[in-house]
DNA sequence: GTCTATAGAAGGATAGAC
DNA sequence: GTCTATCCTTCTATAGAC
């Protein structure tokens, strides 16, 4: 039955993204997935021809997801300053709720940066930027932003909100060591954060 | 002979350095490393008793190597922002020569976050904590810095510098896209990034 | 200390019954 | 569409000669 078919296939595709995703692709066991799945390891090869095809398919929907989460930021009709705000709350909270999703991004990636083509063919970054810098056009004169520049502020708002869940063993191992909570940290990093790029940023 | 001895040892430790870097605990494989020394996957096992002790000699070489880093900055007779400017010519020139041990190290401690308590022995960051903040307790009301935010503000500068290198795989995808030089951008980076939390720290 | 040969286990993939 | 059984390759690890 066709019914049944998407149920298999999605409670397979389900499991393969937490193993994926907790162990990476070198470190997954076929067995592992179906033993999530609650399913045969034959079963896997049926619907997904390999490991690899199945690691795609979980590789891209992620990957996908994350990258879509920046649009709704660049729709938005505010202000350069509410916008940071508005990103570094929306982003963070995203990124609380999927805490891997960076490490296993950007772990994949690096092992193998053929993926990192396939994806930028989806998401245009081109048309992003040039509408970012448009949008804001009449509002720039008062900040430290320039099409020079612009590399540096986007990728400097990614590092702060990435990096603490890139980082997240680091980081909570230290925490514990200080006494300081993880999750609290990341709360008031939405607005830290946000204040620390406006600051920075105004002329 | 002991001098021998020494010679393959360390040809084997190189070897294995590089190809856990470059493909992960999961993803090395012992004929690789045995292969990059130029010797036999025999003696590998006669070294280093198991894959596992070889990976540990490697990962805590570069993990300690990492974090000692980041000492001489504290040591430095500096004000806030000129250690925050050598902090960042310093930091990111190190990940410039060794552009793949934050993937490295940020990965392998996510997937074993056992390793980092081992880690944490040799590192005081408590000591650490607290030097900086004796140290400059003189000039911390001209900066936005308090006890409480300075779990923040560290862990942002720890951010801007090895964010890009982490995402090193996504972010020069998009600069191929866009023609911007990764480089260029790294060299450009350690002073932008300074300038950027001095101006967010300053009252 | 270094090599060859091989044990022994694990993992991805497929054949074939139901 | 789902299962059991099994093939085949790969990988870690060791035995044993030199």
């Amino acid at each position: 039955m066709a019914e049944n078919d998407k149920q298999t296939e999605e409670k397979i595709f389900e499991a393969a993204t937490e193993v994926f995703v907790m162990k990476g692709m070198d470190g997954a066991r076929m067995q592992d997935i179906a033993n999530h799945a609650g399913i045969n390891k034959a079963l896997l090869h049926y619907y997904y021809r390999s490991k690899e095809h199945l690691f795609d398919a979980v590789f891209e929907k992620i990957a996908g997801m994350i990258f879509r989460k920046f649009a709704p930021v660049f729709d938005e009709n505010l202000s350069i300053e509410d916008k940071i705000r508005f990103f570094f709350k929306e982003h963070i909270s995203f990124l609380q709720n999927n805490p891997r999703l960076p490490a296993f991004i950007l772990n994949e990636i690096n092992r193998n940066p053929g993926r990192m083509k396939r994806l930028l063919r989806k998401v245009e970054f081109n048309k992003i930027y040039k509408m970012i810098y448009e949008q804001h056009k009449h509002e720039l004169d008062k900040y430290n932003i320039t099409e020079e520049n612009l590399p540096q502020v986007m990728i400097s708002m990614a590092s702060l909100s990435v990096f603490p869940f890139a980082a997240r063993g680091i980081i909570e191992g230290i925490f514990e060591n200080t006494g300081v909570d993880f999750d609290k940290f990341l709360d008031e990093r939405k607005e830290f954060a946000a204040e620390f790029v406006i600051k920075a940023l105004r002329k």
